[in-house]
DNA sequence: ATACTTGCAAATCGTTTGCAATACC
DNA sequence: GGTATTGCAAACGATTTGCAAGTAT
């Protein structure tokens, strides 16, 4: 079934598998890549017939993201996106709409990261290409 | 006299020279680049006697933004910085620290910008590494 | 004189937290 | 059974807003 397969990759990533977290693992991780907010996600689980609270979305999805099955997109005020692409790519964000799409890494190229102080490591390169 | 030059500074960039929109400036625009948050600023507008309140420091930092003589940053949840350095750039962001650094636009070369939709235009170019 | 700006306090938005009830292993 | 998780409401931090009083041209 595809919540056992959904309970293990959970299990995977280090995370109990409990009903709301797999409910909503199934709702965003296996379909194609989406950039989506808390109300976002809220609203989708309600029409799932997802019975859950704000808290906790906010929790599950902060999991999800500490454990790397999601990323944490912060490219304005208002409301933090999780990608659910977690491959590296960067982003083109429409001002007008505040919708972000998907520039994969191999259009973009970056050449000369500055040296990093001693004992420093690159956490991830964010590139944000605004449009408007 | 130098009050007169930032007025004259604020008047070409379109912003009623007021009094506190000229101390403000004096703070911030006329010394090295620097990012600042709203919190730190009202600080040390405290600290040079300038008797201010935290929505003016707002409404002047916004203006200042919007007018192009700032530019706003917005790298994490928290606090917005707003940068002094106008100039084509990127930043380095300490996760620890919160700290933001200057990388110029030389160090780092972009290729491979995607195409863009008609009518849309590119507001900016936003370039975060994140170090921890 | 008139329109713009200020500063205060209250309102707002997104997010987190404290805690009692519940679910997981 | 004991620990982790849930959901509610209240708390929180950053920012904005409404409005009466003050300031710029």
């Amino acid at each position: 079934m595809a919540e056992d397969k959904t309970s293990k990759r959970l299990r995977i990533a280090g995370i109990r598998p409990t009903k709301i977290r797999i409910a909503l693992a199934e709702l965003l991780l296996n379909g194609e890549d989406r950039h989506v907010t808390v109300e976002e996600v809220i609203a989708e689980a309600r029409e799932a017939n997802i019975r859950t609270s704000v808290a906790s979305v906010y929790n599950t999805l902060n999991q999800f993201s500490e454990s790397g099955l999601v990323n944490k997109i912060i490219v304005d005020s208002g409301p933090v996106f999780f990608d659910t692409n977690t491959d590296n790519h960067y982003h083109l964000y429409n001002e007008a709409t505040c919708k972000l799409q998907d520039i994969p890494a191999e259009t973009l190229e970056i050449k000369g990261l500055p040296e990093l102080a001693s004992g420093q490591t690159i956490s991830s390169i964010d590139v944000t290409i605004r449009i408007k």
